[in-house]
DNA sequence: CCGTCGTTGAACTT
DNA sequence: AAGTTCAACGACGG
């Protein structure tokens, strides 16, 4: 810290123009308003706070700040680009140590972009709610703007409002730029008259009548100082009151134990803290963060036009070691790589692609662009839609009487964390038997097993193991699925990671629940040799290909034969594949039947199990008698999933 | 009200 | 390998 306030003594004063490229595209500037007193108002002192935009090229907000100040103010006095670990998201979110690892090489990869184009810069580090250290932040260093990339999520909204308000005050400008998504969820939703968007169709029809998608904003060719950073930490600070709160209480009484200092350790303050320094043990993950990485990835995508120009998600493979897809992902979610810089280098591939007489070319929703649709469109409805991540208030969330769903006192306030359910002891067994990776089905366990160690698994993996956990057999709330995706996968979204659980649940989005993915049968289709099992299931690494994703109809003298006794190596399944689901569809279909949201006064006052529960009597009990006696009859004709294999194999 | 369509099933037929 | 049927939902456009 010292070093840097010798230094920015000494600053050299960049004129703006010479920051970034001119762009076109870029909304034009305003006018001055302040000509009186010109040589004060044109010193400005700015913090960029990076939260969803790991990266330096095709940052919209930068742009605007640069392109404003160009006519308006001429100069930066000092510049601090920040990153804050924010408590509340932190003890929201379980992030489990991949995600943070990668976080973390993220950070720490920004911060060596910035010191590259001045060596005095890096991202400044801060620990704390960020209410809190932007009071401190704009008095302590002066600032008069703050600039940042607009996050359409809810909690995010709701944090930034509160800055908003509080900067407001101080009289601090905000300048603020939607670049996370292809377009603006918010202009989307306005657009659609305040509803959200439910299908691609939908969400295509209202962007088509915008404005085309941003080209990708030039990065900065240099970047200015910062200024004099001393900052207090604030063990024993009183830092005052707002709105009757005593604003650091929570770190003074060691409540807020998150991070126990502001700036880090004393001799590196505003470092990047390492998994060791936050006491994790080394990430299991062989897929690394940082905008570099990004961009090497991204590159090596682009490259390969036939793979850009006929990429078709449905018909990759999820069972190959090597991904099939581009995992970009991570990428994408912590902002590492700039999503225009994707979709307009896909669209110039293509567009080669094509004049060139490649074949095969795929068309949305498949495609390349089709996904990134996609990954718009549940933001969109993400914005629009309260309580979207859990069933309670949920307007478009179909109720379904799931197992071990989320549990709230009467005020309707959800409790934390939720307890386990005693008189769900067999939903209990089935939910920790999937986390686990134990189900005994090859096929589950291992995309379980990759998912914890990797923090990645194919969008098809994921679509298996959420079927299974929901509406294919085991019968459990999406919200308990979700929670262990939030936890594990490193690139988590807050929209598309509950959108997505709500689609293969059937409970929005999609709604044909009785096409459900066969355990064994499915990903045979792609890999009859199991190598993904082999690997992340190395106990069941010798059976013989007929058996690996159905070890358990292996006769005893292959499974020893094999080294491993199911029900003694490897649990013999829990639960019956063909039967459950039976259930699952009988039991939808009353839901379905019924048509309750989880925002209907039924559901809120807690009426809606019972009444679901005399509908699944009334015509489930003949249900359940009819998948039995199904059950029976494939008994008796020996059609288990190995005849159906063997069958196939004769062929 | 009806017909059509919907990113990614499974089993069967040709 | 590609097409059909199964059983059957909801969004959307007419």
């Amino acid at each position: 810290m010292k070093k840097s306030n010798s230094k920015s003594t000494k600053k050299p004063e960049i004129p703006l123009t010479s920051l970034i490229k001119p762009d076109l595209t870029s909304p034009k500037s305003l006018k001055s308003n302040s000509i009186g007193k010109e040589k004060e108002e044109n010193k400005i002192n700015v913090i960029y706070w990076h939260r969803t935009d790991l990266r330096l090229k095709d940052l919209p907000a930068l742009n605007k700040l640069l392109n404003k100040n160009e006519n308006e103010i001429k100069k930066i006095n000092n510049f601090w680009p920040i990153w804050c670990f924010d408590p509340n998201y932190l003890y929201k979110h379980r992030v489990g140590l991949n995600r943070w690892n990668f976080l973390l090489e993220s950070i720490n990869n920004l911060s060596l972009e910035y010191k590259k184009l001045n060596k005095n810069q890096k991202l400044w580090v801060l620990r704390g709610k960020p209410f809190l250290i932007f009071k401190k932040l704009i008095k302590d260093w002066k600032i008069t703007h703050i600039v940042w990339e607009k996050d359409s999520n809810a909690y995010s909204k709701i944090r930034d409002e509160k800055i908003i308000t509080l900067a407001k005050e101080l009289g601090v400008e905000i300048i603020t730029t939607p670049g996370r998504h292809l377009y603006d969820p918010d202009e989307v939703i306005k657009a659609n008259k305040g509803k959200p968007t439910m299908t691609l169709h939908q969400w295509q029809s209202i962007t088509s009548k915008m404005k085309d998608i941003d080209k990708p904003f030039p990065a900065p060719e240099s970047i200015p100082d910062p200024g004099p950073s001393d900052l207090k930490d604030h063990h024993e600070e009183n830092w005052g009151e707002y709105e009757g709160i005593d604003l650091n209480a929570d770190v003074r009484t060691g409540k807020d134990t998150c991070f126990d200092s502001l700036t880090g350790p004393s001799d590196d303050p505003f470092s990047v803290p390492t998994m060791e320094q936050l006491g994790f043990p080394p990430a299991t993950t062989t897929i690394h963060g940082g905008t570099i990485e990004g961009y090497r990835r991204l590159k090596l995508f682009l490259s390969d036009p036939e793979k850009v120009s006929t990429f078709s998600k449905p018909h990759s493979a999820p069972t190959s070691l090597e991904p099939s897809t581009t995992l970009l992902s991570p990428y994408i979610k912590f902002g590492c790589i700039g999503i225009r810089e994707l979709w307009w280098g896909c669209k110039e591939v293509v567009e080669k692609w094509r004049k060139n007489g490649g074949k095969g070319e795929t068309k949305e929703p498949e495609n390349m662009f089709g996904q990134l649709q996609f990954r718009d469109m549940y933001a969109c409805a993400e914005a629009a839609i309260p309580n979207f991540e859990r069933i309670r208030g949920n307007s478009i969330c179909k109720y379904i009487d799931w197992s071990l769903q989320n549990q709230y006192d009467k005020n309707g306030n959800e409790i934390l964390p939720r307890p386990k359910d005693e008189k769900d002891e067999q939903a209990e067994k089935r939910f920790e038997a999937w986390k686990k990776g134990e189900t005994g089905f090859p096929w589950i366990d291992a995309c379980m097993r990759q998912l914890k160690y990797e923090g990645w698994i194919h969008h098809l993996a994921r679509h298996s193991v959420a079927c299974f956990l929901t509406r294919g057999q085991c019968y459990i709330s999406w919200e308990r699925g979700m929670e262990v995706f939030d936890e594990w996968l490193i690139d988590w979204d807050p929209a598309s990671n509950p959108g997505n659980w709500m689609w293969l649940s059937a409970s929005a989005f999609y709604s044909q629940y009785f096409r459900v993915y066969g355990l064994v049968s499915w990903p045979q289709k792609t890999d009859k040799t199991g190598e993904l099992v082999r690997k992340y299931c190395p106990e069941l690494k010798d059976f013989p290909d007929k058996y690996i994703y159905c070890p358990h109809l292996a006769p005893l003298t292959i499974q020893e034969k094999s080294n491993c006794i199911i029900g003694k190596n490897y649990p013999f399944p829990i639960l019956n594949e063909q039967l459950e689901k039976e259930l699952c569809i009988s039991k939808l279909k009353d839901s379905y039947k019924l048509n309750f949201n989880g925002n209907h006064l039924e559901v809120l006052n807690g009426n809606v199990n019972k009444k679901l529960k005399e509908l699944h009597e009334n015509n489930g009990n003949t249900h359940f008698k009819k998948s039995e006696e199904n059950e029976k009859k494939r008994k008796a004709k020996g059609e288990g999933a190995l005849d159906k294999f063997i069958k196939r194999e004769k062929k």
